[in-house]
RNA sequence: GGGCGUAUAGCUCAGUUGGUUAGAGCGUUACGUUGACAUCGUAAAGGUCUCCUGUUCGAGUCAGGAUACGCCCACCA
């Protein structure tokens, strides 16, 4: 049967194939020019304000693990935003600090003591800039759908002056204190640092077995891995019911090496079995070390300077690193016949994350929030909020119970957020701006008294510090909202963000929040995995085990590469899989061709009279059920089971039996038949490609312009989000799956005998029950069976 | 040492509150199509659902235990 409508599908108005390259760029010009992802707060609109993980710039390794962590948020935004939520989804850079410096300084291989301060930062400010560039670039070209013009950066004059809004509130309130004691040191970033930024590493190590002196010309063997801490022993441990060695109640032990004496002191915390019973404490090798100091009130020998070498302490080692101290005192306890043997272990060191540094314990004077006096109050408020998923709390939980330190929250580096304080150097008083002065430099401003109000001194310096990286981000909750001036975005509605960063930013951020306003930070809190490569591995620059992210969208196009995104559940890893991007290029053809199909004969039915059928009603009905459960997964940021449930209507239903079902109908002569049809085809078309839009954006978009209904509609991203309407409640179906199944009889049929699906057969019988009178027609045609015997 | 997660076809994963013969996609093989579809269809092969014990009329699903892998934390005399 000729067809006249087919024959005025022009390429003009429908290209054969969809060119992804060309479609992609022309709706991201689009958008950006109207400006579709601003935020304008409006009276009465419901608001969702996400708050993303504010990258660093070192962006020269972007790869598919950041694709797949933000876009998985992303999917969520825009659905959120079809639901008709006024959404604010700023953009935010964390551009300071040590990842800023670490980074900048091994790409310029920089050695600090031949560049000035000044040089430094500027060459941070370049990086930043271009960091930031990068990662525009490719957050544009993946449609992520933030806000452009409200994009911060941690180091800009709002976020500074609200993170030292924040450290100037805690002080008021005895919250942030300064005070010298020991504190987690890394030797090579130069700078005090948090529990939070250590790891742990394994290395091979030797035990070293010591031998002291001990009352009555007695000697005693110590086992330790840092016999270089020798000089600051400060005294001897053994178990009080250690019958070895009870007799040496209340002497004490002679050094060896330096031939010192310090006290034998009992503790129920040693442990007979471990070493040899006997323990030496030093100020400070570890953290039993600090336990014992401060509860036996021992003496303090600072040993280790802030550039990991011995002090004077050390004696003829002074000077020396600390790893070549160590070798030279076990050489010299070995010629003395002092080091009775050594062992070999596997032992597991905490280093510095951004360095791999082990770390030290250092007497320094630093900045710190009182967190570990507050841990049920931590509890209370992760429990609050919601945890997507749910078991990711268990993080949380046993983070806030394994915390030993308060929070410290100064580093002694150039680039950051400086506090905002003077201090008097005559007698420590601290010297505090207006609020409304805020923010402050206060190495370029005096400070608001000349003269310290405390003791009259005219001897005040600016405060030197600068804050600690999370001690900034971590105001990003109530950041957002001053950025648009409106306090009602506060607590955010969700935070998205990957779980090694639970720790870090999430609970510092509760921290924060509770300290202010006693709140929480966000309502929500979506965790997602990690990237990984084809092998399994985790993608890191290390391994180079990846493909630049603007490699990936060239070869692939956004979409694809957002399809493959989804496929892992939220908070699971997911592996780099071309074949899975390959199927969302395939969905975008099918979706395409389907499109392409029905344009094919969409013409000339205007103002006939739809009659519906059975089919029609049935693929309403499989629609129907399709958005609830899509619905219900997107609103639990379950976007990888909407996708199965939107991909299995649309291409097992959809595709593969409606349109079949319906060809008979377009070709056909009955008017109103064919009039249904197409618009049935054309409503449940244009859902499927709402419910698509949140995962391909650009596909969809370009797809709805044509099945849009209202045509002065400019987007599909803020249209409407399917609702499941009932239709046609006149029509019965019940027995419909009976026909499809003589339809999947009649197919097979065919094949089975080698026969083409599209030829015609003189007779058929059909096996299946079925309401023939009822379903004549559409067998017939769809099986394309002349006659049933 | 403590906690959490994962374990289903060659690969990637679904499997809702326990209920016939455990599914999909990709891959493989055979055949057929190629007038919306650089496709598509029909079928075949492929699984002791990691293992053990239990609860039950009935367990991939629930309980207890084990193993492997991943992650978090602790230990680091």
């Amino acid at each position: 049967m000729e067809n006249l409508e087919k024959s005025t599908l022009s390429e003009d108005f429908f290209p054969k194939n969809y060119d992804f390259k060309v479609n992609e760029e022309k709706w991201r010009k689009e958008w950006n020019e109207t400006k579709l992802y601003e935020f304008n707060y409006q009276e009465g609109k419901p608001t969702f304000t996400v708050d993303t993980p504010p990258p660093y710039v070192s962006a020269d390794h972007l790869h598919a693990g950041h694709i797949m962590s933000y876009t998985q948020a992303e999917f969520i935004v825009r659905y959120k935003r079809m639901r008709g939520y006024n959404v604010f989804y700023p953009m935010g850079f964390d551009d300071n600090g040590l990842p800023t410096e670490r980074f900048v300084e091994k790409k310029y291989k920089i050695d600090k003591s031949k560049i000035t301060k000044s040089e430094f930062v500027e060459l941070c400010l370049k990086e930043t800039e271009k960091g930031i560039e990068t990662y525009r670039n490719l957050w544009n070209s993946l449609g992520i759908s933030v806000d452009w013009s409200k994009t911060y950066s941690t180091i800009a004059p709002l976020p500074t002056k609200v993170s030292q809004w924040s450290v100037l509130d805690l002080y008021k309130k005895g919250l942030l204190y300064k005070k010298e004691m020991p504190i987690l040191w890394c030797p090579f970033c130069g700078t005090a640092i948090s529990q939070s930024d250590l790891e742990s590493k394994e290395r091979e190590s030797k035990m070293n077995y010591i031998k002291f002196g001990l009352k009555d010309g007695k000697t005693g063997l110590i086992a330790t891995t840092r016999p270089e801490m020798l000089p600051a022993c400060v005294a001897v441990y053994y178990n009080p019911t250690d019958e070895r060695y009870q007799y040496l109640e209340g002497s004490n032990a002679i050094v060896p090496l330096f031939n010192f004496e310090v006290p034998i002191k009992i503790s129920e915390a040693v442990d007979k079995e471990k070493g040899t019973g006997l323990m030496m404490v030093c100020t400070w090798g570890d953290q039993e070390d600090l336990e014992k100091w401060r509860l036996d009130n021992l003496p303090t020998k600072n040993l280790i300077t802030e550039d990991g070498r011995l002090t004077e302490i050390g004696g003829k080692y002074q000077g020396m690193k600390i790893e070549e101290a160590r070798k030279a005192i076990i050489s010299d306890l070995s010629e003395g016949g002092i080091l009775e043997k050594q062992e070999s272990i596997i032992q597991s060191v905490n280093i510095h994350e951004r360095c791999d540094t082990p770390v030290e314990f250092v007497q320094s004077k630093q900045w710190f929030i009182k967190i570990t006096n507050n841990k049920e109050k931590w509890l209370e408020m992760g429990k609050k909020i919601n945890w997507f998923p749910s078991h990711m709390y268990n993080n949380y939980e046993i983070w806030v119970d394994s915390l030993k330190w308060d929070w410290c929250i100064s580093r002694q580096r150039y680039y950051g957020v400086p506090f905002p304080f003077w201090i008097c150097q005559d007698c420590d008083e601290v010297i505090l701006p207006e609020e409304k002065d805020l923010p402050v430099n206060p190495f370029e401003q005096k400070p608001p008294f000349e003269i310290c109000p405390k003791c009259g001194s005219k001897n005040i310096e600016p405060e030197k510090d600068i804050m600690d990286t999370w001690a900034t981000s971590s105001c990003t909750p109530f950041l957002l909202r001053e950025i648009v001036g409106r306090p009602e975005l506060f607590p955010v509605d969700v935070r998205p963000n990957a779980h090694e960063i639970i720790r870090t930013w999430d609970f510092y951020s509760v921290v924060k929040s509770t300290l202010h306003f006693d709140s929480v930070p966000f309502k929500n809190l979506m965790i997602s995995g990690h990237g990984l490569d084809e092998q399994g591995r985790k993608i890191s620059k290390r391994l180079g085990n990846y493909t630049p992210s603007d490699q990936l969208v060239d070869e692939y196009g956004a979409d694809a590469i957002r399809y493959w995104a989804t496929g892992a559940g939220l908070g699971q890893n997911l592996r780099f899989n071309p074949k899975e991007i390959k199927k969302g290029k395939q969905i975008s053809t099918k979706l395409w061709n389907v499109a392409r199909f029905i344009m094919m004969y969409n013409q000339n039915t205007v103002g006939e009279k739809p009659a519906y059928e059975c089919a029609d009603k049935w693929i309403f009905e499989e629609m129907n059920k399709t958005i609830e459960e899509a619905t219900k997964h997107f609103e639990s940021y379950e976007y990888a089971k909407a996708k199965m449930a939107i991909e299995d209507f649309f291409m097992s239903k959809f595709a593969d039996y409606y349109v079949e079902f319906v060809k008979y109908r377009l070709n056909g002569n009955d008017s109103g038949s064919k009039a249904a049809a197409l618009s049935t085809l054309k409503e449940v078309f244009c859902n499927i490609l709402k419910l698509y839009a949140p995962i391909i954006p650009f596909i969809t978009e370009e797809l709805y312009q044509y099945f849009k209904e209202n045509k002065n509609e400019k987007t599909i991203h803020i249209s409407e989000w399917p609702k499941a309407v009932k239709k046609l409640e006149e029509i019965d179906i019940s027995d419909f799956d009976e026909a499809m199944g003589a339809i999947d009889e009649i197919r097979k049929f065919k094949s089975e005998n080698q026969i083409s699906l599209g030829a015609e057969i003189n007779e058929y019988k059909l096996n299946s029950k079925v309401n023939f009178e009822k379903y004549k027609l559409l067998l017939e045609n769809v099986g394309k069976v002349n006659k049933f015997v």
